[in-house]
DNA sequence: AGTGTTATGTAACAAATGTTACTGCATCCC
DNA sequence: GGGATGCAGTAACATTTGTTACATAACACT
């Protein structure tokens, strides 16, 4: 395991924190679809993404959902981070939007660690930084963007986190993800295919100008 | 000074940081309506609340605003702090709700502390967190409210920091923060006065059920 | 090939929100 | 008093988004 730690975060922490992620951290590798965690559940491990995407979801009371973010490579997640350290319930969902190679790492080391090493207190920050970011860059998608503007953004977020123009989803699955029904992305994906911003295929949507 | 610091801190901060904030910190006291930080411009020193309360607003680059959350005593901005700690511009604005007490603490001493001081950590963790849950909250009012619950959810939030269930405001100026139109606000108080949640009058609002 | 299932396309309509325009009414200032 | 100004009420209409219903195309399985 300590190889694919190194290759991903040896710039970010320093060697002596690198081996204990090794000693106490676990490798673990899910599948496209795995559900990482349950909205209202309580967090025992966070998670080191070493490869793959991570789709991040707000659900309501009635089970709608809305994507807040995607995470990536050296990302963590910052609600895990939060519920951790401060003992809540998790606030959202985590499904692996690729197949994906994670380090767990037991919550006991995370104060610890925040006590011990200034790179770890740093990488907590930045994550508390960029995920504060992200939830306010889906605000204003939200709150500023008609639906096909948000639509075509969330394409183009997809396209990047996939690293793959082609995107192997459903109208339906979309229309999950931004909270809308099947027949308006329908309607506004043949819209962005006549603006020539898409092809629409079954079962896929290949994006044109990335 | 110190006394105004330990009225409100005492419980979070150990002696010596309180000591130290006396030392370091300005006060600052700023009346109702006062701009606190501007989008785009860097910052120099962080706030801690003292009395009053401050609104967090977003901006897109048409000038369009919209109402992220409030500041009340004992709560810091989280977007300073992660513009502070990462070196990064601002990417909010912030005014006085009310008139408001403050203590300024230059940046160069965050760092410092968050070394220093476990409770300046955990202080600082908890920030985060409380700013994250609330930018998500906004999220959810956003994507799972129509125009008429948000609204009602705005005045009661309204209600809250300014312990007050008289709200001064024009139907414009909660129509910015709420990014839609005078007229839509007008007709959906309108509404809301019909089904006695509220009170009209001239220049203020009247919330009935808290 | 035949059948059932799923995904997509589309029309027609409903509801929510945004826009424009005009009115009346306080308030302020002279 | 009389005019200017800012705020609120409302009608009429446009646009966007949501909903229902149905048709067609692709695919999966036998």
């Amino acid at each position: 395991m300590i190889q694919e730690i190194k290759n991903n975060y040896k710039n970010l922490f320093e060697d002596e924190l690198l081996e204990e992620i090794n000693q106490v951290g676990t490798f673990k590798e899910v599948p496209e679809g795995f559900e990482l965690i349950k909205p209202g559940s309580y967090i025992k491990s966070m998670p080191l993404i070493i490869s793959g995407a991570i789709k991040i979801l707000r659900e309501d009371n009635d089970g709608d959902e809305l994507l807040l973010y995607f995470l990536e490579r050296g990302d963590t997640c910052a609600m895990t981070l939060s519920c951790c350290l401060g003992h809540h319930k998790s606030e959202i969902k985590a499904i692996a939007e690729t197949d994906a190679k994670l380090i767990m790492v037991p919550i006991e080391k995370m104060e610890e660690w925040t006590t011990k090493y200034k790179s770890w207190r740093n990488f907590v920050f930045d994550s508390y930084h960029k995920r504060l970011i992200e939830a306010i860059e889906t605000i204003d998608s939200i709150a500023f963007l008609k639906m096909d503007d948000r639509l075509l953004k969330y394409l183009k977020d997809k396209t990047k986190v996939n690293q793959d123009n082609i995107i192997n989803n459903t109208h339906q699955e979309i229309a999950y993800d931004l909270h809308t029904s099947r027949v308006v992305i329908s309607r506004l994906l043949k819209k962005l295919e006549q603006e020539g911003n898409v092809k629409l295929n079954r079962n896929n949507i290949e994006v044109i100008h990335i």
